[in-house]
RNA sequence: GGGGCGGUAGCUCAAUUGGUUAGAGUACCGGACUGUCGAUCCGGUGGUUGCGGGUUCGAGUCCCGUCCGCCUCGCCA
């Protein structure tokens, strides 16, 4: 076989003159007959153009190349010369070619399904999924693995330079409540029994630090057998860390530092100082705990104005427990929002639980309002009273639009939440170009879910209420809801343009702490001893105070990529209903597998249900 | 589990209100051509219109079911 001496992207006008031999796929072929023949030859690093002509080739070498097809794979040897047809200026290669003067085919392809070097006239994402091997020749997909490459790479040195130590953490792991579905093992050895796919390696990574390893970082696969979204896959990738000895900042300033590092080094941006803000501002004003701040369109709260009014929708929502009404102004809205878009507003927001979305067009004193205060249109006559206030409270300005949005808390901010991000999108307010980052701190502990009669953890049941909490958490009543809410976490997420890249916390490291979290959970000391006896031994025998994150590196990729979709950064991801359309896992397995593992299938084509 | 969109040559798409033999580009096969780089020109192969049922004289088109893909709500401590 020909040995390769350089790859496809590397060759210049400087090696004219030398032998080479490269080795690759066939990107384009372009045949003038006998006696002339150009092909694009492509392998991971890019394109060299090489040209079989008849007055340096034998026709045997000629008859060779005139049978080359799209992806064929070949090696090829011959001279690099400054081209002669005049160089190509799409192509870093593009002022040589090589002329040919020993070709091998090293693999004849059948016809591919489609072809990578057609970027234009891409297949839909189901065949590219089925021939992934295929699709991740595609430039543009290399790209991709190469800079997930560069990410981990500069996440181990970063982690390295700060005295963390890479530890691997097992697969096989004991289900524990709360939390995702678990994705299940059966146990050979002990029947009935069942592993459970880590969701993360939370558990094992505070024994670490109680094992006083101090500083542990981990690239580690997490599984959730939950339903996908364009940013989730149920099995993804987590930069894990975790430090002893820290507090909230020391923590904070350490991951900032990552993330600086990761965009600096990737893309070469400086990403400044993050921002902070607590969980509470940031509902009130943006309707998410992980707002996106390209762009204004700030929710503001006008509860109390509408208190004044007389309108139905504004008192109903009143009416309910922790109800608000709050507003979002468009400026120039009046001529960029139509009727039919404010009209599918109004659909949008009641997949969210609202009723709908009442818009008011501000004319200005002057205006075709003026007897409602300057406001036209729909619910003109019914703010009319407020108006002056409405104006000032949100610096309303003549063709301005405002919409509005009255209900519960919890539904009114979600709602304008996701307006306000469809909003921004459909006027083109999002700068792709720009970056924003943020710590969203402050959380609460606990959240009363109405339906189960419970508190959940809403970040996770070990982390630890921010110390100038602690006194207020032990003392605090089970049955008051309004102080179990109002304890807050030492918990922190970052965020990158809107999405969550990560997310941690302070954890418990003290019993009598992480029983009262459990008490409060509603699990009982028994419960709580069976499944997490070893975490509660571990804290009783000398754990060290210690916190940590965990980031999403497929998101944090998708991010330095610019894509939307979680499968382009992933090498061989899943489907919507997780399957593998290349290997078509999942699949049957035999009757005696399963009589081995004391596993017997209850499935029917009529109890799926 | 709910809602939405989609499935027609290998691939990307088209096909008046239901109406003749389902077309085009590209890939592939054959031929022509010495400076291309989306090469060009000529010819050709290629179809269970996802699958099953129904309505109809007649279904790619309408109806029901089902499978697959994507988006989304729920879910994701």
């Amino acid at each position: 076989m020909l040995k390769r001496t350089q790859t496809c992207g590397q060759i210049r006008l400087e090696h004219a003159g030398h032998a080479v031999t490269l080795c690759g796929w066939v990107n384009a072929y372009r045949d003038h007959g006998t006696g002339l023949i150009f092909v694009d030859l492509r392998d991971r690093d890019g394109l060299t153009q090489l040209v079989f002509d008849k007055e340096d080739a034998s026709p045997e070498l000629l008859e060779q190349a005139d049978k080359l097809r799209n992806e064929d794979v070949v090696a090829a040897h011959g001279i690099v010369r400054k081209r002669d047809g005049g160089p190509n200026p799409k192509l870093p290669t593009g002022e040589v070619e090589v002329v040919v003067t020993k070709l091998e085919v090293l693999s004849k392809t059948a016809n591919p399904p489609f072809l990578p070097s057609d970027e234009k006239n891409l297949p839909n994402e189901e065949v590219r999924l089925r021939h992934r091997y295929v699709d991740l020749r595609r430039p543009r997909m290399q790209e991709i693995l190469k800079t997930r490459h560069r990410v981990t790479k500069l996440t181990r040195d970063y982690f390295d330079e700060q005295g963390f130590l890479e530890i691997e953490t097992p697969n096989l792991c004991r289900s524990t409540p709360e939390g995702a579905r678990d994705f299940l093992v059966p146990s050979r050895h002990q029947p009935g029994q069942w592993y459970a796919l880590p969701q993360s390696p939370q558990l094992f990574k505070q024994l670490l630090m109680v094992a006083g390893c101090d500083r542990y970082m981990q690239i580690c696969r997490c599984f959730r057998d939950e339903d996908p979204r364009a940013d989730r896959q149920a099995e993804f990738t987590q930069i894990d860390c975790e430090m002893s000895f820290v507090e909230r900042e020391d923590v904070m300033r350490t991951m900032e530092g990552f993330v600086r590092t990761v965009w600096q080094g990737v893309l070469g941006v400086d990403v400044p100082a993050m921002d902070r803000i607590t969980y509470r501002e940031s509902m009130d004003r943006y309707g998410v705990d992980r707002p996106d701040r390209r762009f204004g369109l700030e929710l503001v709260s006008i509860t109390d104005l509408a208190a004044e009014t007389d309108f139905n929708v504004f008192s109903q929502a009143l009416a309910k427990r922790k109800g608000v009404v709050k507003a979002i102004r468009v400026p120039g809205g009046a001529e960029k929002l139509t009727r039919k878009l404010t009209d599918g507003y109004t659909e949008f927001v009641k997949q969210f639980g609202a009723g709908g979305v009442p818009v008011a067009k501000y004319t200005g004193p002057g205006g075709a309002g003026a007897e409602t205060g300057g406001f036209e249109t729909g619910i003109a006559r019914f703010i009319a009273p407020i108006a002056d206030k409405l104006v000032e409270r949100l610096g309303l300005e003549p063709g301005d639009t405002v919409l509005f949005g009255a209900d519960s808390y919890a539904v009114c901010t979600k709602a304008l939440g996701e307006l306000r991000l469809k909003l921004a999108k459909d006027l083109g307010l999002i700068d792709e170009n720009k970056w924003d980052f943020l710590w969203v701190i402050d959380f609460p502990m606990f959240e009363y879910d109405e339906a189960e009669r419970r508190y959940f953890a809403l970040h996770h049941p070990f982390t630890a209420p921010n110390p100038d909490q602690l006194d207020a958490f032990m003392a605090a009543d089970k049955n008051d809801p309004d102080a179990v809410e109002a304890v807050v976490s030492a918990g922190y997420d970052v965020i990158c343009n809107g999405s969550e890249i990560g997310g941690g916390s302070i954890r418990i490291h003290r019993q009598d702490v992480q029983s009262k979290v459990f008490d409060l959970l509603g699990l009982s000391e028994a419960e709580a001893k069976e499944k997490f006896s070893f975490l509660l031994d571990a804290l009783r025998f000398g754990a060290p105070p210690h916190g940590g994150i965990a980031f999403g590196l497929d998101r944090l990729v998708m991010h330095l990529v610019k894509t939307d979709n979680i499968r382009d950064v992933i090498a061989f991801p899943k489907t919507h209903t997780g399957m593998d359309l290349m290997s078509n896992a999942p699949g049957a397995v035999d009757k005696a597998q399963l009589r081995d593992l004391y596993v017997r299938s209850t499935y029917t084509p009529e109890a799926k249900s």
